[in-house]
RNA sequence: GGGCAGUUGGCUCAGUGGUUAGAGCGUCGGUUUCACAUACCGAAGGUCACAGGUUCAAAUCCUGUACUGCCCA
């Protein structure tokens, strides 16, 4: 079949087989009352830029799981979505105004969100591309973006009925400010790194009396915001202090000391200065003592007029300026090295201001402690499980959650303020007046909603939540929700808690967390880096199915995977040992023809019942594993059954079969001429079938191919993804022609292994003697087999009765079956024959003893599981057997050698 | 500071109490044989980080130590 390429060419088929799966609307499932639908809503995608490794891995994990479920029959919806991501997309927007000298308030809100909403609708075609060139099986027609209508009304529908509750409200409290992007964050996108700064003494002198009070800082600016200073009431050093007052320096302000027990004695002096409105532990101080706030910054962190003569300054430029002028005036004591952690903005990696400011809030506790009891119950299981704890830990730890940011691009809080009686009306649906007094004066609040706010509900918002829609009875609650560890927090846990709150129902029954991809070496991919895989890049040059394999398999749940260049290539090599295989049965297929009824699968012949054997015990480890979501290692046994079983042993064999009498039909009598191919047939589309979930595009394409070949493709469905996935049938397991089976590759090896030792030509034939028990007649069988696979002429299989004694030139190879004797003429170096034999039983006396051992152990015998037991006692019985043959083979060797 | 992972051949990783611990890549030797050199055949290479413990049985479970990474504060 000269028109198959002799190597794979992944770009001309994918195409083809995606448009036409989408044409076909195998994608959509049909809602089926009958049947319990298998449900993934996809982690929304961020509308900002391309698809890194991460999506690729999510997709690919997310189809796998989608594809085998429809294959079982089930009602299959993935549905596919993206994120307005708030902050990172005004801040892609802003840089490219600021590309064109404009800023966006120069242009206005409307304006402003007008082009965000451009930029969003590209983005998003350019992410449904990219995932439909993955692959994805994901039902298009009910994609999502979190800002359409539906989530939309979701998000004012969740935040009213919070609100009503008294779950939602407006306060002053600490918060995360970030000065560039001028809004505020919640504590989950703040990243905190470890910064080596110093720690500033300085010097506040005793409002009366002579003296001073030394205090130790990371940040000396913000003294102008202190309100106090705090001493641990214990602590002796200070204890005539407490109720006397200090002046700070420069703005001469006077301000208490006061007594707290969460003062930390041994940090710096003991003295703690309280900066009640930009620190998080000092607005906790200055709260249990009243202590006035002073806000000493700007949004744009330059000094406010509350900072005396630095009004204006920035922050860093502030702190210079302090220091001199302390310095100065001799009150800056001494600096000291000193590292500590310090949050930075999750999205623009500008360090982040703690601020106290009026914005609004999620009381979480009460949604937490259902989260947890949902989670404790085992309604929802996190896998791999020890991220359980993890969820625990957080969710009992949670702080109230700040959702207001002082952005233009997300969902308007839906909340508008009165101008005449000042009270606050929340409400879905726009309100044409105040509900409490009626004026028409009212302004909607400016902010939006956090980003993860709307993420939070959508595995019911997409569904069509608040309406009680039909996609909402059927497919809510999900059954998986995957993604990435690293936001467990972010959506996972957030997801439960709104879902919970919203429909009183679990959002999804599992939770399965993937790693993060990093680089060969295990480094985090990163431009700066240098080491990232782009996967449009790596899908043109190995193909999407060699990617998304090498994504996935050989890993396990929740641990990191190293993607580097071997991975690929190797991964690619089996997509192209896949296609090489298919291309030699569909030749075979078109030189013999498959007769209708050679359909019938008759396992006449050993090396048919093994192949089948062993396909059928694949396909029972795949379910199993595909079960408990190892896909890793469901790949890696397809891996390994198509290339060292099927392609390295059972094709093989078939083309000794095929090639000496090509003419023959599959009817004839006698065992050579009962043809391999229905067998080949057969295990091929079994093996791709396995296959589809993980590498859908050459699957199907050879799928394909392969049916237009067979009788019976009138029956066949039009598509591999919607045909069933396979199912065990525990009947075709053949122990016996697994044990003849282990026997000839034995065999074999051993005889292709001497050959290398003693470098004999590979084109020429050596003679080889086989000599066995009560295999006899199962390896009399597969002598044509033996002798082409190991190049052995002529072969003689003989009863053990009849073994003569060893020659000279005798290579005696002792095996688990049977013994081997190759001649060779001249070559064999009779001493190192007998050291070879002598250490082979040697290992083999040190198993003895082992198993010896523990068969004599009464408490081997008595605790341990009967079967284990007798297993022990076969392998006993089995070596003992063994080593009396070796046994032989050196007094053998010992006599003739006494005869020469 | 608290927590969670990881530590298995030269490298990257599987291994979910029960044979002689596996794979890919790399290495060494051989092969252009009519599916595949993106291949085939053969080989070398690991006291499963360390120390205790539980168990008839531990790479696997427990405790501790060391190192690495991550999360939280």
């Amino acid at each position: 079949m000269s028109e198959i390429p002799s190597a794979y060419e992944p770009g001309k088929i994918e195409k083809k087989w995606y448009d036409f799966w989408l044409k076909q609307g195998y994608f959509t499932p049909k809602i089926d009352p009958k049947k319990k639908p298998f449900v993934i809503i996809m982690p929304p995608t961020n509308v900002t830029g391309e698809l890194h490794l991460g999506h690729a891995l999510t997709a690919t994990l997310e189809d796998i799981m989608v594809r085998w479920h429809r294959m079982k029959g089930e009602p299959a919806l993935w549905l596919p979505g993206t994120d307005h991501a708030g902050i990172a997309t005004q801040v892609v927007v802003e840089r490219q105004l600021a590309g064109q000298g404009q800023t966006k308030d120069e242009i206005g809100r409307e304006k402003f969100t007008k082009l965000t909403w451009e930029w969003a609708n590209k983005s998003r075609e350019n992410i449904r591309r990219q995932h439909q060139l993955l692959g994805a099986s994901c039902d298009w027609t009910r994609e999502k973006f979190t800002l359409d209508e539906g989530p939309n009304k979701a998000v004012r529908t969740a935040f009213v009925r919070l609100y009503d509750k008294g779950l939602i409200y407006r306060g002053e409290r600490m918060i995360n400010w970030c000065p560039r992007c001028r809004t505020a964050l919640s504590d989950l996108e703040v990243e905190h790194k470890d910064i080596v700064g110093h720690l500033y003494y300085i010097r506040y002198p005793l409002t009366r009396g002579k003296g001073f009070v030394t205090v130790a800082t990371t940040r000396p600016e913000t003294f102008l915001g202190d309100t106090a200073v705090a001493v641990n009431p214990q602590d002796k050093r200070y204890k005539n202090l407490i109720g006397k007052s200090v002046t700070l320096p420069i703005i001469d302000k006077e301000i208490p000391i006061i007594a707290d027990d969460a003062v930390d004695t041994s940090f710096g002096t003991g003295a703690l200065k309280i900066t009640p409105a930009h620190d998080p532990t000092d607005f906790e101080v200055a709260q249990r003592h009243n202590l006035p706030l002073v806000d000493i910054m700007n949004p744009d962190a330059t000094m406010n007029e509350n900072a005396g003569p630095y009004h204006g300054l920035e922050r860093f430029a502030c702190r210079d300026k302090v220091l001199a002028d302390l310095q100065n005036k001799k009150l800056l004591e001494k600096i000291e090295p000193y590292s500590h952690s310090v949050g930075h903005c999750g999205r623009c990696q500008t360090m982040i201001e703690p601020k106290v400011s009026l914005q609004w809030f999620v009381q979480t506790q009460p949604l937490a402690r259902a989260a947890i009891e949902v989670v404790k119950e085992g309604r929802v299981t996190i896998i791999p499980e020890h991220f359980t704890k993890i969820y625990f830990d957080w969710m009992e730890n949670i702080k109230d959650w700040c959702i207001s940011r002082q952005l233009w691009w997300g969902h308007r809080i839906p909340v508008w303020y009165c101008q005449d009686c000042a009270k606050v009306t929340a409400a879905v649906d726009e309100p044409t007046a105040c509900i409490h007094c009626g004026s028409k004066q009212i302004i909607q609040d400016s902010d939006v909603l956090d980003t993860w706010f709307s993420s939070a509900l959508w595995p019911h918002s997409t569904l069509g939540w608040p309406e009680n829609t039909d996609d909402l009875r059927y497919f809510y609650p999900g059954s998986v929700m995957e993604t990435g560890y690293d936001i467990l927090f972010f959506w996972v846990a957030r997801m439960i808690m709104m879902g919970l709150e919203d429909t009183g129902e679990i959002p999804f029954h599992t939770v399965y967390l993937h790693g993060l991809i990093r680089d060969e070496s295990g480094e985090k991919m990163s431009k700066l880096r240098g080491n990232v895989i782009n996967p449009s890049e790596a899908i043109s040059k190995y193909g999407v199915d060699a990617l998304r394999f090498a994504l996935t398999t050989g890993s396990s749940p929740g641990n990191d995977i190293n993607l580097g260049k071997g991975r690929l290539e190797s991964s690619r090599n089996f997509v192209n040992k896949l296609w090489n295989a298919t291309r030699f049965i569909l030749q075979s297929l078109d030189a013999e023809g498959l007769k209708a009824q050679a359909i019938e699968l008759q396992p006449h012949i050993i090396e048919d019942q093994w192949i089948d054997s062993q396909l059928n015990r694949l396909i029972k480890n795949v379910t199993r594993l595909l079960e408990e979501f190892q896909f890793g290692e469901a790949e890696q046994q397809i891996y390994d059954f198509v290339w060292s079983k099927f392609c390295d042993w059972y094709i093989e064999i078939a083309k000794i079969r095929l090639r000496p009498h090509p003419a023959l039909s599959t009817a004839g009598e006698g065992f050579g001429d009962v043809s391999p191919l229905p067998f080949l047939a057969n295990t091929l589309e079994k093996s791709l079938r396995l296959l589809h979930p993980f590498m859908p595009f050459v699957t199907e394409e050879l799928w394909q191919s392969l049916k237009q070949r067979l009788p019976d493709k009138g029956q066949m469905p039009a598509s591999i993804m919607i045909a069933l996935y396979p199912i065990a049938n525990d009947k075709a397991f053949a122990p016996e022609a697994e044990r003849v089976m282990d026997s000839v590759i034995e065999i074999v090896r051993s005889i292709r292994n001497v050959r290398a030792q003693y470098k004999v030509k590979p084109s020429k034939w050596i003679e080889a003697r086989v000599y066995t028990g009560d295999l006899l007649s199962s390896l009399s069988a597969e002598a044509s087999m033996i002798e082409t696979l190991a190049k052995v002429r002529p072969l003689t299989i003989l009863g053990r009765q009849k073994r003569e004694s060893t020659k000279d030139k005798d290579m005696v190879l002792v095996l688990k079956e049977a013994e081997v004797v190759v001649p060779l003429a001249g070559m064999v170096d009779r001493l190192a024959e007998e050291q070879r034999l002598v250490k082979e039983s040697e290992e083999i006396k040190g198993r003895i003893a082992q198993i010896d051992s523990r068969l004599r152990d009464k408490a081997f015998l008595s605790k341990a599981p009967a079967q284990v037991v007798e297993k022990e006692k076969q392998k006993l019985a089995m070596f003992e057997d063994k080593l009396k043959r070796l046994h032989q083979e050196l007094s053998q060797l010992n006599s003739s050698s006494a005869d020469s």
